[in-house]
DNA sequence: GTGAAAGCGCTAACAC
DNA sequence: GTGTTAGCGCTTTCAC
């Protein structure tokens, strides 16, 4: 049994095989009862077009590739979920890649899937710039939760949130904060960081900075020493996963949260529900962050040219804030 | 500027295509001089293979499809890196497609991609017999997690390590178990269920079942309730977020985990490190579970029947699980 | 060990 | 509206 093509279907139906294929990528152009033919021959065949094919002819592969850094962090995921659910609705597929963290397992792996898709959505937070734009020239792509001058991107502003947040300590009287950064040369922690400085430098409040750090539970958990020593009351972790293992050396320490000491934050990923207390953080768009990002690919692929989109965070006030301990 | 092809790269040298092509797919066959020389400039120019053109010629196209019924589940995500990883090793990429444990979306979106992928790993516990395996056949398949007549299938068998868990727990002195039962028809649910009734039969122990509960945090946190009014000293959850979720709803109750009351989870997600105290559980052999299941695939793609793999799960046992609670 | 040529299944001018 | 034709970039006989 060879497998059905066009051919099939348009010897089977005494037509051309270019009516068959318009009746599939250009139905209207092809007349309504012929095309209805083609769809009932195709169905009866189990006919279904060779993407590999229609691909050679077109240079389109229909396949989007999408980058991210660990797919193990909770953050990931609902992204991930969320870029494959629209890629759906332009009828492609999405080719996942996991770069481990590791900045030339990124870029063997970029280089490898560049020629077999028709764009990338790329979460690459530490990569240098220039290695970055250069990876990106010649394919369309759309960079998430990073801004980077001449590559379009949809990036997830916290400040108001933060800020939210840091006046939310201060109202529970907390003046001494410890900004605990996430990576050194992640835009987001450089972002989140700022944030918080703009916010305290005009007010009677103390700023310890710790780190940088990973993003990763374990650095949370040794960050704890350090905050500890810092003396400060209240701290930003860099992202939920920080804070949560923050909340864990703490724990070791014989401290509690949030009666010792108050800790916020960032992303809201499932983690911070999961956690008791909730863990109060900075909720992130995940849905939106992919919807865009897929969206703009598309415009890219199709040539429009999208401009930057900025979405924002939420506070979300949970169990592990909590009024200053009397010293 | 137009793209690189074994064209560009046979003119460049003066020698055929054909031998351009074989240096990459049969390197055997091109004397070892030329060999080099077609990489070198291949690498100069740029060049990467087309794979659509590839795939046309050849009916292959180098992608592994890897269906998971919820990525946001913190069990895929270790397990879609160790699939990936895998699939490097035999230059294969990786199309990820998350069915948001829906099981029209499965069947439409593996309708979707079958004929864009050489082979599927798939996670599917749920799924009828008889429609998971027709959605398969025609098609190299490995199934994860799930004995499937016919098909083959890499599984986690985790009766001994529960077993010992139940034998642990016995010796704290808990005379009275709770199951709390993971999705209906999971075939891992069955399977983990079983472990625990064989366990108890010939013992003096009462073993409640609850359930059966989704895969989820909030149904964990529902199932508390339950655990309570069955008066069991201790319980084996489904799974971890399960697990969080009872560990939360008890909290919510008023209890202590394993104060009151002891909690054993299943898998050793991220979540059951992160939590304090450590959830109690059964590890999952996240990373052979992808290798093998890649390595099958592989087998199976290139005509060779590969049999069935069975892993083990093992005890970890950390903070959840303490001494019975004097009544 | 290497080249010439056909063809994988589809699309896209171009003609009619 | 539909058919004809010429590729897309690669692999693979088949000669040499």
């Amino acid at each position: 049994m060879r497998r059905v093509t066009i051919y099939s279907i348009a010897d089977a139906l005494g037509i051309s095989a270019s009516t068959v294929s318009r009746a599939f990528s250009r139905p209207d152009l092809v007349k309504a009862s012929v095309r209805e033919e083609v769809l009932a021959k195709a169905q009866e065949l189990g006919y279904s077009p060779n993407r590999a094919a229609r691909g050679l002819a077109t240079g389109r592969t229909g396949v989007l590739g999408l980058l991210v850094p660990d797919i193990t962090n909770p953050f990931f995921p609902p992204m991930v979920r969320a870029v494959q659910r629209a890629s759906a609705h332009h009828d492609a597929e999405v080719l996942l890649i996991d770069s481990e963290r590791s900045e030339t397992m990124e870029e063997d792996l970029l280089r490898r899937i560049r020629p077999q898709v028709d764009g990338l959505v790329i979460v690459s937070p530490r990569l240098p710039t220039s290695r970055l734009r250069a990876m990106l020239t010649g394919i369309p792509s759309v960079v998430v939760n990073r801004a980077v001058r001449g590559l379009p991107s949809v990036v997830c502003d916290n400040t108001r949130a933060l800020q939210q947040a840091a006046e939310h300590l201060h109202g529970l009287g907390h003046r001494r904060l410890a900004l605990v950064r996430g990576p050194r040369r992640s835009w987001a922690a450089e972002q989140r960081a700022k944030a918080i400085r703009e916010w305290t430098r005009p007010r009677e409040v103390d700023l310890v900075e710790l780190g940088p750090f990973e993003a990763q539970f374990e650095a949370g958990r040794t960050a704890a020493g350090d905050l500890v020593d810092s003396g400060a009351t209240a701290a930003f972790a860099f992202d939920d996963l920080m804070a949560a293992g923050m909340i864990a050396g703490l724990n070791d320490r014989g401290e509690q949260v949030p009666a010792d000491r108050s800790i916020v934050g960032c992303d809201d990923v499932l983690l911070a529900r999961t956690m008791t207390p909730g863990l109060t953080t900075v909720s992130a768009p995940f849905v939106d962050l992919g919807r865009h990002a897929v969206d703009m690919l598309h415009l890219l692929i199709t040539g429009a040219k999208p401009s930057t989109v900025t979405l924002h965070g939420e506070l979300e006030v949970r169990g592990t804030v909590g009024a200053v301990r009397r010293q």
